[in-house]
DNA sequence: CTTGAAATCATCCTTTCGGGTGAAGGCTTT
DNA sequence: AAAGCCTTCACCCGAAAGGATGATTTCAAG
């Protein structure tokens, strides 16, 4: 924010410096004034451009809710993925370890281990972060 | 796109013939030449600004092909999380392992683990899956 | 009824993660 | 100069994750 504020302050202080000596000129040289306030007009356009640029940069705080998620039931199939096994990956999605998914699920914590590892053989990933990355790919998951 | 150059071109029209009264105003009435330059200023800063406003906000017409995504730099100063954390984030929201990171950004893999512990304790998480999923919330992160 | 897929659980072993602690060098601010 | 943050790296330890393999049960389809 400083920086824009100083930017600022050098760009207004060339310009008053630029026009005070296209003042001098208009008078000294008996210039034409039609060419005096194109510079002008220009100047302050491009200005006035910059300043819009800054001022309509939002620069954070957008939040999107989009709920806007189609299951996709095809790559289901065509991956082979069980029925046990996606639920396995929406709760690993959802942050949770093997443990916690497994008390999740009721069942043992080796379950979830052949689950995941399978998983990840027909996702072809190695990692449950990849594994998750490629699932919101392929719309597997929200 | 053509609404835009239409109303840009009617704007600079009614400039000109506001231009052209003042210039007459001018001469006739032997107004200061510095409100003169100031009104001209000011007319193009503002015409400046919103050619600046309609520039940067295309409003519709624009194809746009990467997702909206708006970083959110408040949120990452009010977490106090430095740049290479935000690097190693990014990596990590990919899929890489805390070695791979290392590779990529040409440190050591203890390095690596140091940034990452710092972002969990600064993103109040305990697993990476949990640390991508809340960067992602908070619009850290794509 | 047999076959096969799915789901369940287990064991063994290796790699990766996460937590804790300490420390050195660089850069900025006070 | 001193304080503070960032970045870098190190070592230790326990927990979690991943890979490989095998086994049992259930259940639907051939």
């Amino acid at each position: 924010m400083k920086k824009i504020i100083l930017i600022y302050g050098a760009s207004l202080a060339v310009l008053v410096f630029l026009l005070k000596y296209l003042e001098y000129q208009f008078f000294a040289k008996d210039l034409a004034l039609e060419f005096y306030l194109a510079v002008i007009a220009m100047l302050f356009t491009g200005l006035g451009i910059w300043a819009g640029f800054r001022l309509t940069r939002p620069k954070g705080v957008v939040i999107k809710m989009s709920a806007d998620f189609v299951f996709n039931e095809r790559e289901l199939e065509r991956l082979g993925i069980s029925k046990r096994e996606h639920e396995v990956l929406e709760w690993m999605a959802k942050g949770l370890s093997n443990q916690e998914i497994a008390d999740k699920l009721f069942v043992s914590l080796n379950t979830v281990k052949t689950h995941t590892s399978n998983l990840f053989l027909k996702l072809e990933v190695s990692r449950r972060t990849q594994a998750i990355q490629k699932a919101k790919e392929l719309s597997l998951i929200p």
